[in-house]
RNA sequence: GGGCGAAUAGCUCAGCGGUUCAGAGCGCCUGCCUUACACGCAGGAUGUCGGGGGUUCGAAUCCCUCUUCGCCCACCA
């Protein structure tokens, strides 16, 4: 392609990402390919990686950017390594927090969901997803995401929808789904049942409270608790049976202040004697340990909570209809003015909150619909244990497998409105009764034709979720792509949603598919602030990628997350200084662009190829120590990138890269080779091919990190045009044949002496016009080399007048180095200053050090003042004193070397 | 209460089984608008590698311990 030389001097990403992803797009690049899926080699799996859904309603995040980038890194960079590649984007209905949002916005007129009612509400919903559903999904393209928009799904799609179905009534009819009362946690503002890694644990500072329970038969019992409001549920007192200071007691009988009612004492071994007063109060509708007590000793289950968490009609007068917490302060109130409070503390303990809106649950007694885990966690621990299954980093694994191992049934039943009903029939008729879970909906009893009434509740927004991997395939149907796809390869996601998401599609692949949906499961750190907090909209520190992408561009931006993580790691970002996270993104992308630059200006055709079967291939004995150089650190760079890439380590790959883009082709071959681009030196096709074709492995090597600028230049380099893309470009070998120690070795040497040379100029400030002579001498062969074949390179970098070789001068009159290979290179002092000026300066500068020490030896030297000021000012004098003497002594040796005058 | 990470330059972090490992980027200092780039070029300063102990010829790197941060799990009311 014949080089665009009207390119600006500054990359500017806006509008050019846009355009060039309309330009992806357009051509179904991110789509799986059909030529490779009928390759004959079966081992070829395609490579597919996960995407997690976000909320079809949510605004994109940082830690989206984060989990993103890293995902269409690797997929691009699978992509060009030929591989058939998949990633499903999607968005998930996010039952609560979809539910909440459109709530909200009917408060605002002053309405809730009860006023529209069931059907309306969830028409009122689907419209504010149509609405609003889609901005999330361009905002992924924003990044540059490449995935197939084409199989875009959504989690209540009807085909989705059949596959909850399925999967329901197929645990359901294996008893692996069952309904029943128990202690759930229960969310009173957004008034559903949640399960236990919806309701957050979080450590509190709270109160124990030890109250005194009068005993039936005179005397008092003590119990501690730190929930007073539910001592109005209690329908029992246990102890330990062994315990010897109550063991008189079981069997007898206290009564319940504040109620009056007579409550038995009985003994479990569920307490645990040492805690507290050893005796506690057993509230069997309230807590779950208390539920279980209460089932042992047939104590009855007394709810005193209305939905909302008021104290409901089952309570004294007096409590009835008040907030939990009011109510709270009244219990304590009342036995305090009872005499009955004994003692109150202070006491550490985890209280639950809804993870959607924090508010404090309350455990419940409720009917609800739960999933059996145990039989469907063995073969999800065990595909882990075998090491089918592994995590990045490794240690996350003990997380999983500990949940595995500990694991508690879900409970599944949502009291809301938004999400996949539950597909369950109850027939109305009295004499039948006959409950029934369908894949299609019933409109009369299968068993007696009488009518039916479906179960009111939707399912946990996770139990759709958890079917993604396959459903999102068709499944339960089966097709070629359903077999071609599954199982993935790679799941890149946020540990929060380990328990959440993670762990219960591999209970479900291997339940439903037979294997566990990816192999890999990578989970990324945090995004947080400078300050080490999790960037959240509540604490107003977060940073919104689109803005990013505005300002930076989406390069910038996935160069930063990038680079800046290692794995595993938390990903710290400065919300007020965009530019210090995504500058150097920026500046690098602009830097390429450059780079680009140069290179198209000095291109009017097609370059010669390296290697290959064409007739004007390069041949080794053409190349230059330079081009040698940078073929060489070419191959070393495609090793180090594709074995980082290869092994998750981005941040290594994206340093690797940028290191041989910026350190040794821009400032080192580029500038070696200007002569001959300009053609003062002859070789100019040879350094063109060789920089142009370095340049485009680099661009590939670096395309899966910043795709947009990558694209951008690869399209105008030689031979490539709008047409072609690099997101399908083949990965760059490595190439042995590459492999030139002697030519790295050597020029590391040259850059050596180069740098010593330069810090010679340096440090006597000499003008970068202003050429000065050296002379080296050397015992090493690489130098002598060197000198020998490249002394013309050195000469230019090192703005040499001449170059000479022989013995050094003496550091008399000289400017002196020697390099580590002991090479001594020396400068003549007077090509560097001119010597009687400097030594007039030095003179001055001298005179004047000399003055200000003899003042300070003075304070120094007055007993008055070292005796009356403080220690610390004398300290900091004398050391004043010292560093005034050390810089008399530099400027004294540069005098004496200059051979000034004394 | 159980389990697991982390502590390296002012900041964010590399350093993957002990011998070119004391590094990168940003920031800072000096000099330069050198016809690709000042979002740049060249040069420079900066760290008792959290404290203590141990193993070893040799430790940022392995072991023990302490301190400080963070994460996950947990029905002691």
């Amino acid at each position: 392609m014949i080089p665009d030389t009207a390119l600006p001097p500054q990359y500017d990403p806006t509008g050019l990402e846009d355009q060039l992803y309309r330009q992806w797009e357009r051509r179904a690049l991110f789509e799986p390919r059909s030529d490779l899926a009928a390759a004959s080699d079966p081992a070829a799996r395609p490579y597919v990686i996960m995407m997690p859904p976000p909320n079809v309603t949510a605004q994109l995040h940082m830690g989206h950017g984060l989990n993103l980038s890293i995902q269409d890194v690797l997929v691009r960079f699978e992509r060009m390594r030929g591989r058939d590649t998949l990633w499903l984007p999607g968005t998930d209905h996010a039952g609560i927090a979809t539910q909440n949002v459109v709530e909200k916005i009917l408060a605002k007129e002053g309405k809730t969901r009860f006023d529209l009612g069931r059907e309306m509400f969830v028409r009122r919903v689907w419209q504010h997803v149509e609405e609003t559903g889609g901005a999330i999904l361009n905002q992924i393209r924003a990044l540059g995401a490449s995935c197939d928009w084409h199989r875009t799904y959504f989690t209540l799609d009807e085909d989705l929808s059949r596959a909850v179905r399925e999967v329901f009534v197929s645990l359901y009819e294996r008893s692996l789904i069952y309904r029943g009362k128990y202690i759930i946690n229960w969310c009173p503002r957004c008034l559903t049942a949640l399960s236990n890694e919806e309701a957050e644990k979080t450590e509190t500072e709270g109160k124990l409270w030890h109250f005194r329970y009068p005993l039936e038969d005179g005397g008092h019992i003590t119990i501690a608790t730190t929930r007073p409001e539910t001592i109005l549920g209690d329908t029992g007192i246990a102890v330990h049976p062994d315990d010897p200071r109550y063991h008189a007691l079981i069997g007898k009988y206290a009564v319940l202040p504040l109620v009056g009612r007579r409550i038995p004492i009985v003994g479990d071994d569920a307490v645990d004697p040492a805690f507290g007063s050893g005796a506690v109060k057993v509230t069997p509708a309230h807590d779950p340990t208390d539920f279980e007590i209460g089932k042992r000793h047939d104590l009855p289950a007394l709810d005193v909570m209305t939905g909302d968490a008021r104290m409901s009609d089952a309570v004294p007068e007096q409590f009835r209809g008040l907030d939990r917490f009011v109510a709270r302060k009244r219990v304590v109130a009342e036995f305090d003015a009872l005499g009955l409070l004994d003692k109150v503390e202070n006491h550490r303990h985890a209280v639950g909150r809804c993870y959607r809106c924090d508010t404090v649950v309350e455990p419940r007694l409720s009917d609800q619909w739960f999933v059996r885990m145990k039989p469907l966690a063995a073969p999800a621990l065990k595909a882990y244990q075998d090491g089918r299954l592994r995590f990045i980093p490794e240690h996350r694994g003990a997380e999983y497998a500990q949940w595995m191992e500990n694991i508690r049934d879900w409970c599944i039943s949502r009291q809301l409105w938004w999400g996949h009903r539950i597909p369950v029939w109850y027939c109305q008729s009295d004499a039948c009764k006959v409950i029934s879970a369908s894949r299609t909906d019933l409109v009369a009893c299968p068993a007696c034709n009488g009518p039916v009434r479906q179960d009111e509740d939707v399912l946990d927004t996770w139990f759709s979720s958890q079917l993604v991997p396959f459903s999102s395939l068709g499944w339960p149907d089966t097709s070629d792509e359903l077999a071609r796809f599954y199982p993935g390869d790679t799941l890149v996601t946020a540990p929060e949603i380990l328990f959440f998401w993670v762990a219960r599609m591999v209970m479900a692949g291997l339940e439903f598919m037979k294997d566990i949906p990816f192999r890999t499961v990578y989970l990324t750190g945090t995004v947080r602030d400078t300050k080490h907090r999790k960037m959240s909209k509540s604490l107003g520190n977060g940073i919104d990628p689109l803005d990013v992408v505005r300002k930076y561009g989406a390069d910038a931006l996935r160069y930063a997350v990038v680079s800046g993580l290692s794995v595993g790691t938390d990903l710290i970002l400065d919300p007020d200084d965009l530019e210090t996270s995504f500058g150097p993104g920026r500046n690098f992308a602009n830097k390429l662009w450059n780079v680009g630059r140069l290179l198209l200006s000095h291109l009017d055709g097609p370059v010669r190829p390296l290697a290959g079967r064409h007739q004007d291939v390069i041949r080794k004995d053409e190349l230059s120590l330079a081009d040698r150089w940078i073929i060489a650190r070419c191959d070393e760079t495609v090793r180090v990138a594709t074995a980082a890439y290869e092994r998750f380590r981005l941040n290594d790959a994206a340093l690797a890269v940028h290191r041989f883009l910026w350190s040794d082709l821009a400032d080192w071959y580029i500038e070696v080779i200007k002569p001959r681009l300009y053609g003062e030196q002859p070789g100019g096709d040879v350094a063109r091919a060789v920089a142009t074709q370095t340049f485009d492995v680099a661009l590939r090597l670096l395309h899966p990190v910043m795709p947009f600028v990558t694209e951008a230049l690869w399209q105008r380099l030689p031979g490539h045009s709008e047409e072609d893309s690099i997101s399908v470009a083949p990965w760059p070998p490595e190439d042995r044949r590459a492999a030139d120690a002697a030519a790295l070795r050597r020029f590391g040497s040259l850059q050596e002496l180069v740098g010593a040379i330069r810090s010679i100029r340096a440090e006597y400030a000499v003008q970068p016009g202003h050429t000065v002579r050296a002379r080296i001498a050397t015992p090493s062969p690489d130098i002598v080399a060197v000198l020998r074949e490249d002394a013309s390179i050195v000469s230019r970098l090192a703005k040499l007048s001449a170059l000479e070789t022989g013995g050094a001068d003496a550091p008399e009159g000289a400017a002196h180095a020697i390099l580590p290979d002991a090479t001594a290179v020396s400068v003549p002092l007077g090509d560097l200053v001119d010597i009687q000026k400097e030594c007039a300066r030095l003179g001055v500068e001298l005179e004047r050090l000399n003055g200000a020490i003899r003042t300070q030896e003075g304070k120094l030297g007055n007993q008055q003042f070292t005796s009356r000021a403080p220690q610390e000012v004398v300290e900091r004098e004398r050391e004043k004193l010292a560093t005034w003497r050390e810089q008399a002594g530099v400027l004294s040796e540069k005098r004496r070397r200059l051979g000034c005058p004394v």
